[in-house]
DNA sequence: CAAACTAGGTATACGACGTAAGCTTTCAGC
DNA sequence: GCTGAAAGCTTACGTCGTATACCTAGTTTG
């Protein structure tokens, strides 16, 4: 991160999302981002308020990446499975920043942008703008949580250190009486990693999606 | 909360989640626990190893509040509905504390016998371990979530603080372009506050039983 | 019963943080 | 070249978590 003469707003979102993506967002900071430019940590104040609008640009930039899929005529369930997976392709190479986005996807534009496509297949899907509007929030939250708790996902990249708390994690749960804790003992390994964050996620939009068809969604896989 | 001669462990705690519950997660500083006690900040420091201790303990507590209802032998399902909705109501009086359990179940003694009913429960379902452990953790992380982001929900108590920042919120989306964005304006009411909070939560633990229960779960709905 | 130990409080201090206020530099447009 | 505004700098303040060293009351022990 060389800097040139005049600082810009741009890098500067670059560079914090740089540092949470690498050491996660406690270790952004004002000054930390300033130094990386070779300037004041003062500087940064004539391009954010303050520090929660650097963030505010930070979670704007992940929604910013999300592409929107295109309307088409498929049932409105495969759509929304189509549309979350997108939001989630989004978010998962930024997972220490997910955290910023629960109070933040109705101020982006680009959130908005993708709540309304959310409501709209809800109501295609027949709806009432009250549930729709509900099941809308539940289910981009749910996302967002989703990579927020990727099993054996830790705040900091480097793989060293992120395979020892991993490891030590599932140690601990392997020590617990298993007379009290059968399956959690059992279970410590898919508890602590994830053999496979691709089928993690799909299985994780596919729950969703289940979860907005309702209870009686398999007695009429087709309605719309 | 005056203090007496000799500072206590359970009463620290206590502080810090009335402290949690008034104003935040942001708002717990050592120095202010100290001084609701009357007492040096560093005073602390012989009941938890640092801040994150602290934090550690005040999640536990909201664990420790979890009723586990029973095992009888009604289907799957419905007691799965009535642990998810016993672990709700521990976490409701306690919003602000919500994003401490992410990180934290699987750490606290209660939290391990919430996730061990869970499992079993999902075992009787049939499902195999490496299912079971994905579907409770999500169901677990999911229900944080859906306290954490309750519509309508601020960092402070203070209601008339609450209101304001409410009707700002949804005075923001009413000014959209309703040509862009139709049903984020038509929605604006119930995707800022939430009508029935108790309605709220019940549909929640439904979605995530149904999640649970797969695409398939109509189609053989009383399936052990 | 005095001496030693210890658990739990205090005093002081350090470095990092966010940011307010005021000053100085740079540079585009006249 | 002059001027005004935009952008960066300096200094400073108050708050935070916590390391280190100390003190003191209460218990244990020779």
């Amino acid at each position: 991160m060389p800097a040139q003469k005049r600082l810009n707003r741009d890098e500067l979102v670059a560079t914090a999302m740089s540092v949470v993506d690498a050491e996660g967002l406690e270790a952004v900071t004002v000054r930390r981002v300033a130094q990386q430019h070779d300037v004041t940590p003062m500087a940064l104040y004539r391009h954010f308020d303050d520090k929660d609008g650097l963030l505010d640009a930070v979670a704007e930039r992940v929604l910013d990446d999300v592409r929107l899929p295109a309307a088409d005529d498929r049932p409105w369930h495969e759509q929304m499975a189509d549309l979350l997976t997108a939001f989630l392709d989004a978010m998962r190479p930024h997972p220490n920043a997910t955290p910023l986005l629960f109070d933040r996807i109705l101020s982006a534009e680009s959130g908005l942008a993708i709540t309304e496509r959310t409501l709209t297949l809800l109501a295609e899907a027949g709806m009432s703008v009250d549930d729709g509007a509900e099941h809308a929030c539940k289910a981009l939250n749910f996302l967002v949580t989703l990579v927020l708790t990727e099993p054996g996902r830790g705040d900091d990249t480097d793989p060293a250190a992120r395979d020892e708390a991993l490891r030590a994690k599932r140690a601990r749960l392997l020590t617990l009486d298993p007379a009290r804790y059968p399956h959690v003992v059992a279970a410590a390994g898919p508890l602590t990693d994830c053999p496979s964050a691709e089928a993690y996620y799909r299985r994780g939009v596919e729950s969703i999606v289940t979860a907005m068809r309702g209870p009686a969604a398999a007695a009429a896989p087709t309605a719309v």
